[in-house]
DNA sequence: AGATAGTGTGTGAACTTTACACCATCCATT
DNA sequence: AATGGATGGTGTAAAGTTCACACACTATCT
């Protein structure tokens, strides 16, 4: 089978950023190509649209064809069309990003990718295609994103907590994402002005140290 | 001549969204389509991406075509990609949008546009496409680009304004281009506080009021 | 001389952001 | 029982930003 246009069409795909949080420290999904171009590399997962999908609709289905990973909300990053930017032929990405928790995510390998795995962000391996910059972008603005307003995207930071979480586990989360040190004073002046939290009147105990309380979280 | 793949394509074209202010109020260029889907509707202009050239290159070199409108720095807006949203087949279209001065503007009629004019943001036709869409985001992003940071697009808010303006002038454009009034006192030291103004020890003469002081700016 | 019409100017309140230090409590050790 | 270690928990002041707001100035026209 074989397509057929009178003028040239360049193929589009969706490349997906996922970043997670794993002991402690800002994690990227990325997936080993089976094939060439850039065979053995390491890539954010994606691929081709179909032609009766929506684009957001194609990234989260390759998503999961490549990893397993599903049920996240996309938000767009942009296009990226540089005439080079794939070896075989003419192809435009349309990026995406989310913010999943990983523990929750079975990875799986699929079709064109050998392995998916979790890597720290501060020790990418090379990357194919213009990957590594989508990346950064992409990093910029789940920074940003995180605790500026209430969106999807800083809600879903909730999810790298348990149920009942402390407020040093949250500071450690935010901090993980924002890329730098919070203010703890600041920090929890910030996330009980943002968010609905719900004092358990439990405390943790074990540790070595005064018990920390509880919290729940609504939206 | 014609192109063939094993896989299906989208066809990839670039719309551009462009913002000018003419007798003191926000226009869009729009173009009338020639050719089905949408004959005789209006539509932002745009066009089809080449196989070789970048997505932006492509998107100015449309806009030229189509309207005249040359030398302008384009930022995109995203890509655009429901399945349906061209009926002829699947069109994902990445759309970038401007600011430029109109007067400076010859606007040209090409190939596959009948006419190029600029009509009033309150006042829209019914458009082709998504593009209602495509300007209602373009129309959203402009109005926080413009006063939030020193950006390229702030920049080019002083084309619309004579080498020698008055405070009130620019304030006028600001107002234009951020779509509600601003307060004079205000508006006043945030100019001065952000941009480089030149006091020309120059009044403007001949209206029947105080005259005002002119100034020009540097970036 | 007086009316007209746009020009030009400062302050205070509310709010947001940032910086910063000390005591509390549990556990383990002695 | 006392001590030390480790983390939990709390408030305030300064600086900066945003916003609202009112009245006098001056060239021109009549």
């Amino acid at each position: 089978m074989s397509y057929t246009y009178e003028y040239p069409h360049p193929a589009v795909t969706a490349d997906i950023c996922i970043f997670s949080i794993r002991e402690g420290t800002l994690k990227v999904l990325l997936i080993q190509r089976l094939i060439d171009p850039f065979k053995d590399s390491w890539a954010i997962p994606g691929g081709f649209i179909k032609m009766d999908e929506d684009l957001a609709v194609g990234a989260a289905r390759e998503l999961e064809e490549e990893t397993g990973v599903s049920g996240v909300p996309l938000e767009q990053l942009g296009a990226y069309g540089a005439p080079d930017r794939d070896p075989r032929e003419r192809v435009i990405t349309v990026a995406f990003m989310a913010l999943v928790p990983s523990d929750q995510m079975v990875l799986a390998a699929a079709t064109d990718a050998a392995d998916a795995q979790w890597f720290d962000m501060d020790e990418l391996p090379a990357l194919a295609f213009d990957h590594a910059t989508i990346l950064a972008d992409a990093r910029a603005r789940l920074a940003d994103k995180v605790t500026n307003r209430v969106t999807e995207t800083a809600k879903s930071a909730f999810q790298f907590l348990p149920q009942k979480f402390t407020l040093a586990q949250a500071q450690a989360v935010f901090e993980t994402l924002k890329g730098e040190p919070l203010d703890k004073r600041n920090f929890r002046k910030w996330i009980a002005a943002n968010w609905d939290l719900v004092d358990l009147k439990e405390k943790t105990s074990g540790g070595r140290h005064r018990p920390a309380a509880l919290y729940s979280v609504d939206f």
